[in-house]
Order: C-alpha cells, then sequence, then structure tokens
DNA sequence: CGTGTAAGGAATTCTGACACG
DNA sequence: CGTGTAAGGAATTCTGACACG
C-alpha cells in the first residue's frame, strides 16, 4: 500500500511532458483514446499519478512498435479482467477463512 | 528506497497549497526562511516533492504552536546530524564487516 | 491513425513591495 | 515575525480545428 504517493494525481501535464519525453498532443490523445485517465483541477487542468506516467511510457512504447491505440486499450481490459479474478479470489479466500475461523 | 516517488519534486504550488491547506505566501515565506527547498523548472516556476508536502505541514503545525521559523530550522538541523551520525555508524559497521569477511 | 500547429482565452506562477503589528 | 494584497508580466494549459497521410 505505498500507493499512496503513486497514485496521487498532482503532476501537471508539463511535468509529465517532461517526465516521459512526450509532447501534450500526444498526451491528450492517449486520454481521448482512453488509455489514461487524469483528474481535473478546478479550472480543467489535467493532474496525474506517477501510475499514469508508467503507463504513459508503456504505451508510447507499444506506439512505437506499430500497435494501434484500439489495441492497446484491449490489451489494457484483459489485464484488468484478469485482475479482478484474482481480486475476487482473495475476497473468497478471506471469506473462507473467515468462515473456519468463526467454526473454531 | 520507494523514495523515488516520494522525493521526486514534480507538484506545482497550486497543487502544494491544496493539498496542505497553506497560502502561496506562506509556502515561499517557508522557503525564503530555509525551511523547504523545492526545485525550479526553467520558466522558474517551484516544483515540491511528497515529502517536501509532508514537511510542510509540520512545519505549520509549529507555527501554529508558536515556534518561529528560526527555532523550526534549528530544530530540523538537529535532526540531519542525528540522521547523519547514524550514517557514519552504518558505514564503519558496513566496513567491519567487509573486512571480517575478507578474513574469513 | 497519430501528431503537429496556429488561435484565442483563462488561470497559474513569479517577483518585489507596501502594510500591519 | 508571519502573512495579506494589489501590480504587472511571462509561461502554462485548455479546447476545437485544419492539415498530412
Amino acid at each position: 500500500m505505498s500507493q499512496s504517493y503513486k497514485d496521487k494525481k498532482v503532476i501537471t501535464i508539463g511535468i509529465v511532458s517532461e517526465l516521459t519525453g512526450l509532447t501534450h498532443r500526444q498526451i491528450r490523445y492517449y486520454e481521448e483514446r482512453n488509455l489514461i485517465f487524469p483528474e481535473r483541477s478546478k479550472h480543467g487542468n489535467r493532474k496525474y499519478s506517477f501510475s499514469d506516467i508508467e503507463r504513459l511510457m508503456e504505451i508510447a512504447n507499444q506506439i512505437e512498435d506499430g500497435v494501434q491505440t484500439y489495441e492497446i486499450r484491449k490489451e489494457m481490459m484483459r489485464r484488468e479482467k484478469q485482475l479482478d479474478r484474482k481480486e475476487v479470489k482473495k475476497m473468497i479466500r478471506g471469506q473462507l477463512n473467515a468462515h473456519f475461523k468463526i467454526r473454531e
């Protein structure tokens, strides 16, 4: 759970651009393609997390390899489903444990 | 070493202000008093880390308690010296270990 | 499809200073 | 001492669009 920092959306697009080497245009486009989801400030300024930055660099690599944004998105969703399944398993396991503990 | 995120200076003063509840004026003043050391972008915009934010909140608490910036700074340096001593001890220990390992 | 760019506007940040106390 | 504020300027970010391919 050191996610507190990694997932907190606090970085402006200018700094993200510096850190990733991508242009503002590219970063916004990947958002338009639903590959990344920044938060917004009151005024509407985008705010990114370190996780977002890592994801952007992965996206950039795939784009360079000729992968289309649609494919990247599909792969992303596939992976998320995998994670979901793991979460479900974890929960079930937790509930079973709780069950047996009570029984003991 | 999960410091990579915590210590990376990537947050603008506006977001720091939101996160800490301090005004820009206060944040800049604490810098003027050498309590905090943001980096700068090319244009000169301040960039803070999550560590800086935590430190700012500690500073704010002390100011509220009537502690003067000078005192806060003094305390800060005292603590740093302590850390330095620990580092020295660690290094000596490490060298001793290396020494005995070689002897073995 | 992915990215560059000029366009115009609105919010951000900066510095140095006066003010109060 | 610590903080508010008005001042003026410079860089940041935003959106929608045209362009190339």
